[in-house]
DNA sequence: GAGTTTGAAACT
DNA sequence: CAGTTTCAAACTC
């Protein structure tokens, strides 16, 4: 475990699992509750701590979740160990234990400093009543103070409120550790990471707003939700994998969440600000100025090779679950892998036009969002549940973690607007079977170690059919499998026709796709104009249409439109007199063709500009010019303000 | 596109 | 755990 340098705090809370290993443990612990309890302030409230180790922030609930450090913990005022420190990408979960009591706090806001100090960000744990668990996640490694109840390190405004004579209060003082550790943030300049408390130093600050009302819509046996905002004059490029976030409880004391100041901490290098508008491009708000819309907090999931957490609840011995995307868990939601920006980190999810939510928000309609909505995502194939509300595995949305998008599926719930019966799905999923999310096709190194973790079932395909799992994904059934009548075996003559007759197919295709490609090449390469001289090497007509003459035409003809609109003239004298303009042009080209080929080039300028502008045709008929012929001409000579000649080329 | 077949998932 | 039902994809016509 890597060491963070020292921070200027009196002391630290550390959360303790029983037994205690470690705080902040480097391997994740298979000793797991369900609803473990720690006790994280002076005045002993009861609240879950649990700690994850993860790249990317992921959460869960106590019960669902997995590889999160659980455990009946208790307060303790230490010094600054090792083992106190937490490593990056900590996740903190603060839950209240069910059975709290009124004289028990939960953490109901993080803020800042004061500006121009420290940076410090500060969470504020007050009274709790209610059982809904609170989630305070930290990106950043942190470290927990507590401070005097009194809140002398908040801000002025700040901790009063939620300080009551009859409430047990306690004040946390959460501080990121410096830059020096392992990841990837840049260290301030000049500033000794080892001595000085750094502030937040954010490439892209992502404040998370967290609005009252919807604090006060929480409900007992709901989830809360947030919301992650971008301040307006910050430029957001990817919301980190670590995020510091607080929900509020019904009943807790209010207390202002200054979201400005709580950023998130460098994330992946921004190279797509393009990504940028899929953002909300909404103000950070405080708890006092929330607004209507519904907030939720997005986090992301796990990289599908970070996605399998260790260290489960007791239901996974095992000890790997992933847990799904999209999930919303301990006011936590997860995004599915579709959102997340190149190199799994999250893009923020608009939050009211989400491609992510558009989808089925009606009920029994078909699930499909608008281009123009659509996330940049993934090719998959889209679904046509019917039943099931993209619920159940059944779905390969569902199934894959993903919510539904452009599906064709009815009655979709497989999508952030319904995030709780999404939960609750994803939740009993796992109740019954804690693998369900788990690649079915195991990932080796080659083609040869692939094989269906659970091997198929089939009974009348032969396991040559795409009905069979293992034959689906082109790898062998394996004695995992329960098929009878299995052909799918490495011998067998059925497979091997199979695969002989794929092999032809795929050739076939192969060389149909290059032989497109070259004819495509071919094309491109073929000159914009057609060969300008005949087979005796004299000039064709149409190679004196150059783009030269062209333009000097169009501009003769403006030139005449404009002299006749200035002159008044009616529209269709106008457009007489552009006509005739035009056959002048076309004349003068004419004759410059005609030098030596007279009436035959004369025919084939008029079959180019008869292809070109049919209707005007009849111009060229020089019983309709006006003005006679202009032998001497070789380009179009305006008779209006433009004036044009540039030559044959 | 409608109907059938199939096997995984869900349920009992 | 086994049998049955449900479900959606694959397949056939």
């Amino acid at each position: 475990m890597k060491k963070g340098p020292s921070i200027c705090m009196e002391k630290i809370i550390t959360v303790k699992r029983e037994p205690i290993d470690d705080a902040y443990p480097t391997s994740p612990s298979t000793k797991t509750t369900s609803t473990a309890v720690a006790t994280a302030t002076t005045t002993a409230p009861a609240q879950t701590l649990m700690t994850k180790t993860t790249p990317a922030a992921s959460l869960g609930t106590a019960t669902a979740t997995s590889g999160v450090v659980t455990g009946t913990a208790s307060a303790t005022a230490v010094t600054p160990s090792p083992g106190a420190v937490a490593p990056e990408h900590k996740i903190f979960y603060i839950q209240p234990k069910p059975e709290l009591s009124k004289t028990q706090c939960t953490v109901v806001s993080v803020m800042q400093g004061p500006s121009g100090t420290t940076s410090s960000t500060k969470a504020v744990v007050a009274n709790a009543h209610s059982k809904q668990p609170v989630v305070v996640i930290s990106g950043s490694p942190i470290k927990l103070t507590p401070l005097s109840r009194a809140g002398a390190a908040l801000g002025a405004g700040q901790a009063s409120s939620s300080v009551g004579n009859n409430i047990t209060c306690t004040l946390v003082h959460v501080q990121p550790l410096n830059a020096t550790s392992k990841q990837n943030i840049a260290p301030k300049a000049g500033a000794s990471p080892s001595k000085t408390p750094v502030p937040l130093q954010i490439q892209k600050l992502v404040p998370i707003s967290v609005a009252a009302n919807s604090l006060a819509k929480i409900q007992p046996g709901t989830t809360p939700q947030f919301t992650m905002a971008a301040a307006p004059t910050t430029s957001v490029r990817h919301i980190a994998p670590k995020v510091s976030i607080v929900s509020a409880v019904p009943g807790s004391q209010t207390v202002r969440l200054t979201t400005p100041s709580l950023q998130v901490r460098n994330i992946a290098p921004a190279e797509k600000p393009a990504q940028v508008p899929q953002l909300a491009p909404k103000p950070a708000v405080t708890l006092a100025s929330s607004v209507a819309q519904q907030p939720r907090l997005i986090v992301p999931a796990l990289p599908s090779s970070m996605s399998q957490i260790s260290g489960v609840t007791g239901a996974t011995a095992a000890g790997n679950v992933q847990f799904p995307h999209g999930v919303l868990s301990g006011g936590v939601v997860y995004l599915p892998q579709q959102a997340l920006a190149p190199g799994g980190f999250p893009i923020a999810v608009p939050m009211q036009t989400s491609a992510l939510t558009t989808s089925a928000q009606t009920s029994m309609t078909v699930n499909g969002s608008s281009a123009e909505s659509s996330p940049p995502s993934r090719p998959r194939k889209p679904c046509n549940c019917t039943k099931s509300q993209c619920l159940k595995l059944y779905c390969d949305c569902f199934a894959n973690g993903e919510f539904c998008n452009n599906c064709n599926c009815v009655n979709c719930s497989n999508n952030m607007e319904r995030e709780n019966e999404r939960s609750k799905a994803i939740k009993a999923c796992l109740d019954r079977n804690p693998l369900a999310f788990h690649p079915k096709i195991g990932k080796g190194r080659g083609d040869s170690d692939r094989r269906h973790n659970k091997g198929c079932h089939c009974k009348r395909s032969g396991c040559l059919k795409n009905y069979c799992e293992c034959y689906e994904a082109k790898i062998l059934c394996t004695n995992l499998c329960k098929c009878t009548g299995c052909k799918n075996f490495e011998e067998s003559p059925e497979r091997k026709t199979l695969m002989h007759l794929a092999d032809a197919a795929e050739v076939r295709v192969k060389q149909q796709n290059a032989a497109r490609t070259k004819l495509e090449s071919q094309i491109e390469d073929l000159p914009s104009r057609p060969t300008f001289l005949s087979n005796s090497g004299e000039r064709l007509p149409f190679s004196f249409v150059t783009d030269d003459v062209v333009q000097a035409t169009c501009q003769c003809l403006l030139a005449q439109a404009s002299n006749a609109e200035n002159e008044g003239k009616p529209q269709a004298m106008i457009e007489k007199m552009i006509l005739e303009e035009f056959g002048r042009c076309l004349l003068s080209i004419i004759h410059t063709a005609n030098g030596t080929k007279g009436k035959e080039a004369l025919l084939q300028v008029t079959c180019i500009f008869t292809h070109i502008r049919g209707p005007f045709n009849f111009i060229l008929s020089p019983s309709n010019w006006s003005h006679g012929n202009h032998p001497e001409a070789e380009v179009p000579e305006c008779r209006g303000v433009a004036s044009f000649n540039p030559g044959f080329h």
